[in-house]
DNA sequence: TTGAAAGCGCTACCAA
DNA sequence: TTGGTAGCGCTTTCAA
């Protein structure tokens, strides 16, 4: 007989004891005697038994899993970095506490309502990881109503009555842009990502206070975070009469896009023009020339939010979590600007 | 009440029959009068209510749930861009059945069969979409003996007591070469991808093939699909004395990171060195010079596999499905080779 | 410290 | 065509 069919009775009965014992010492409950506990423990060992999840759940309402939901459309989807390490992270953690993440993958707005309440529904998770936190982001009310919890990524700007994680870009923005002006730019452009997603936004704010502390009045070419779009505004900017020496783009895949344009144009990067990103990828390191960004570390928000949110679920203790703060990478795509 | 609290018992009241009548009605069985069918669906409907799966996973012992491992070594974990895209189409075909994508990404062996024995155990999946599938694959062997289900993207080698979804790529990749060979090339070299998983091999033989045909002999190196080796490859290959004319990479990533070296190099692309990758990725668009390669559909392989996987489960109607062939996508990576 | 029994929400079997 | 009842594997009273 395979583990897999191996039930609490069986444990129970090989043990000599009741299932009530089996269930507190499987649950580390006191009220057992510590000898009889270590028989129990043993023969569940011998046995190979582990309680079926979904059986406790039914009693315990909850169903030991979390769910992460994508909102990502058919154009943005595949150019995301971010994600495998992330979900490597959380998985760390959920694997050592039994539980297990339920992921879906939605096109737009509508789907992705539906299957928050799908999944609460059908009590498919006992709570919900946030990612891509827009600026007016209507999950976190959906969420409450529907009774569930979650943990965001960033902070809501309305507030949150879940747990938060946070890390502060804030320096790292400012000494990107001090590297640019010690270098001896003074033209800086910034390649905004989506602004309606929070990130998006707070870096292009941080990033005009930086520049407007060095004294600068940079250009803002707002985009979607795709390719696509980071390839466009890099052609716009790169036509305008006072082209910029340098530019900071909202993500990794869009300065890779701009590097493409740059080198069609025939430019010498980066003598001619400097290039950033924002989300230290990997593969930006092998690009040439190779991309200076800001570090990034997607497992730790990982660890960190399945962390929080499993100390909500379980202990119903929120807790706030603040990564360590975002830092400079110097690689070669900056340089002094050529002429003037 | 929310319709979460909802349970069978109060539509059976609300409808004046009993549970059983509610279950088979739900589960669209013969057997009861379709006046008392549209009562029950009515009122069902009415309260919101939607039959919890877990209670039904113990009836049925299904946990109306599909497992996908990932196994990612930490360092080649961020550059597939193949992921989030099948996931979408994964989750199409389970979303309108009522099922649920649990998703494990593990970073080694151990961790990997650890982690199908688990879900497997726990019940928390009724089958398994197999990816990346090696060479040599133990893994289906290992389904097997837990009794699970899958399927598999690819023909495993020694056959597969499960279904299988495969694309044609031989055409493709015939395509790709003659496509070099007419625009001149003669000196053509493949950074081959880890070959101990199955796609790379394959790609590789057929590359073998298909220069061999044109009467030419290719260079060949290994790597595992990583950007860092990509461009190590591309560095001896660039060093070797007769060095080619054009590399075919085994990916995207790679053909890319290998764009960066020939750039540092100040190789004039495509003029001094022609190179493509061979599953096609979106940021493929956005570098310089946009990268030929050959076309890719994730999101189908998602929607077959699922499809297959979930017949199997629900029907025990194993079935394998063909996607359409792998065409050649040439766009500005490729161009005759300049001088000799 | 232990065991018996009820119940979580559903399916399945057997009678009616 | 219907309803009653016994599970599925676990947790949780409540008594003993």
């Amino acid at each position: 007989m395979s583990p897999a069919n191996v039930t609490i009775n069986d444990v129970a009965r090989a043990a000599g004891v009741s299932k009530s014992l089996v269930s507190l010492t499987l649950n580390a409950r006191p009220g057992v005697a510590s000898e009889t506990r270590e028989r129990i423990l043993r023969t569940a060992r011998e046995l190979g038994w582990t309680p079926h999840p979904g059986a406790r759940g039914l009693s315990t309402r909850r169903a030991y899993a979390l769910g992460l939901v994508l909102r990502r459309e058919p154009r943005t989807i595949e150019v995301d970095p971010f994600f495998a390490s992330f979900i490597a992270g959380v998985e760390t953690v959920l694997a050592e506490r039994g539980n297990v993440l339920v992921l879906t993958v939605v096109p737009d707005r509508a789907a992705e309502e539906r299957a928050y309440e799908r999944l609460v529904a059908d009590k498919r998770v006992d709570g919900f990881l946030l990612t891509d936190l827009l600026a007016a982001d209507d999950r976190i009310p959906l969420i409450s109503r529907l009774g569930s919890y979650a943990v965001s990524l960033g902070e809501p700007p309305g507030g949150s009555p879940f747990p938060v994680i946070t890390r502060d870009y804030d320096a790292g923005i400012d000494d990107l842009v001090q590297h640019l002006v010690r270098l001896g730019h003074r033209r800086i452009a910034h390649v905004s990502g989506d602004e309606r997603m929070l990130h998006g936004l707070r870096r292009r704010e941080r990033f005009e206070l930086a520049a407007a502390a060095a004294g600068i009045t940079p250009v803002v070419v707002t985009t979607d975070f795709s390719p696509e779009q980071g390839a466009e505004a890099t052609k716009a900017l790169l036509e305008t009469e006072d082209r910029p020496t340098a530019i900071v783009y909202g993500n990794d895949p869009m300065a890779i896009a701009g590097m493409g344009v740059a080198h069609e144009r025939g430019l010498d990067l980066p003598a001619e023009l400097s290039i950033t990103g924002l989300d230290g990828s990997h593969i930006g390191s092998f690009v040439y020339p190779s991309l200076t960004t800001l570090d990034n570390d997607p497992a730790g928000w990982g660890t960190a939010a399945a962390t929080a949110l499993l100390r909500l679920v379980e202990d119903g203790e929120p807790g706030d979590v603040a990564l360590p703060p975002a830092r400079l990478v110097v690689r070669a795509s900056t340089a002094p600007p050529s002429a003037g």
